[in-house]
DNA sequence: TTAAATTATTTCAAATATAAAATATCTAAG
DNA sequence: CTTAGATATTTTATATTTGAAATAATTTAA
């Protein structure tokens, strides 16, 4: 083995901790967030945390979306979101509407019982976070979101 | 409403948008770097990634684990790893063993196939990780790690 | 000692999740 | 027009996940 593989066998090896770690913290975190959230959506507004995400989505998009770009922007599987979608039709917060050009899809959009019970949630959603989320100021709060902001655009966008 | 009352209202109101955004983004990396070990350690390995997590919790502790710590260690419940457990048995890969002491707990260890064949998985997901983290310096991610690691102790602690 | 409380795990039902296959529709080349 | 390919969604089979209830074993207290 040459010095210049060894020199590179050296980083490789102390690039592997360091991001590792980090990968575990980053997974630890937001499970541990995760988890408080979907307890307190449970137990405070008896919704699940799937059913919360699928409608905050559609709360930010008045005019609807399609099951590919809910699909997308979750980060869940098609068929996932049909029956998230179903269930929540069900129960009459979310409703599927035609469209005109292409018969395939079709525009999903919260019904005004979904807009009004997403408001309340999302309300406490927001205290919550800023209480599970106290330990960050808002300036480390906000440098921190922006170096995680890579993820969102970096590799992600070509390989998905 | 008083003046302290307005100014508490502001503070909260910029908290809140900071916090929020810290923690949708920290959600999304966790997600898509996720679905990308996922991904890669089915098309690799045909392994899924819950599996993956339990072997890896497992090869940490050559003596074995109780279920209720691999539940506790995993954040996920305790049924959960019940079938995860059964299944990988199932497979050979895990054993359970009894204890002297206590006969409502049973030691959950790696079987030597499922210490070798962990090795192997380990050593690319280690690789991919690298990779997916490219993107952060030894020193950043040492840093963030550092920033991060508030999760599993502050909070988390107390609450679960 | 014995009953009550606690602890560890499993079982259960329902929801969520994935990936692959099936279905339906649209688009475009000829 | 017609058909091959692309696109959007649903269906299917299986695995994962949760939370509650059931089971089993241990510990505690009277």
């Amino acid at each position: 083995m040459t010095a210049s593989q060894e020199m590179l066998k050296a980083d490789k090896t102390t690039d592997d901790k360091s991001r590792v770690r980090l990968w575990l913290r980053l997974l630890r975190a937001s499970r541990a967030i995760e988890g408080e959230l979907r307890e307190r959506l449970r137990t405070t507004y008896n919704v699940t945390l799937p059913r919360f995400d699928v409608m905050a989505a559609l709360y930010r998009e008045p005019e609807g979306m399609l099951m590919s770009q809910l699909s997308k922007y979750l980060m869940v599987s098609n068929g996932n979101v049909t029956g998230l979608i179903d269930r929540l039709t069900t129960d009459g917060l979310v409703q599927r509407t035609l469209r005109d050009g292409d018969r395939r899809t079709s525009v999903v959009l919260l019904t005004k019982e979904g807009r009004e019970n997403f408001e309340q949630m999302a309300a406490s959603h927001r205290e919550w976070i800023n209480e599970l989320l106290s330990h960050f100021s808002p300036d480390e709060a906000e440098s921190l979101a922006e170096t995680l902001k890579v993820f969102a655009s970096d590799w992600e966008g070509e390989a998905r």
